[in-house]
DNA sequence: CTGCGAGTCAAAC
DNA sequence: GTTTGACTCGCAG
């Protein structure tokens, strides 16, 4: 069964989910027809909404699909997935745990499919901020959420 | 302080 | 094979 939920939040944050398993989230300027049956879809969509309102939220129960990536990419936004509310590491620190170059580290999180669960925003540059897939103006609205900056 | 070159390595072509 | 990054480090101006 599919599933979507749709935030209003600076745009529009999408989620696609299918047999509970979320697919992915996207930022985008509209909205997506909502579709919301199931108790994990309600559960995760009010965590949402607490979350986007500057809440500490825990987003780790949540299933995600990670099939369509590389091994190693899976294995860096495992890592990326286990960093706390409110911390951050650079691509560097992400880097000598796998023994990879800063760079590769971010080819591999620029991949990931669902942001906000697998909070890639809490991945930084060792001076400044670093890059963001949904835009810079995104991963600084949603550090500040979390109280880091 | 800022800028630039080189090192790095997984992915995409 | 070659090119390209959501990086870093080191070293000149």
């Amino acid at each position: 069964m599919l599933e979507v939920i749709s935030v209003r939040w600076l745009r529009f944050v999408n989620v696609v989910m299918k047999n509970g398993v979320v697919l992915r989230i996207t930022f985008d300027e509209k909205p997506l027809y909502e579709n919301v049956q199931s108790e994990t879809a309600k559960s995760l969509k009010r965590d949402l909404e607490r979350y986007l309102r500057g809440e500490r939220v825990d987003f780790s129960e949540y299933e995600v699909d990670l099939s369509d990536l590389t091994p190693f990419t899976r294995m860096v936004l495992e890592e990326v997935r286990k960093i706390p509310y409110g911390r951050t590491l650079t691509y560097g620190d992400l880097a000598k745990v796998f023994g990879t170059s800063p760079r590769a580290v971010g080819v591999a999180v620029k991949k990931n499919p669902v942001p906000i669960l697998i909070p890639c925003h809490r991945v930084v540059a060792k001076d400044g901020l670093g890059g963001y897939g949904g835009g810079i103006k995104l991963k600084k609205a949603l550090l500040k959420l979390e109280g880091v900056l």
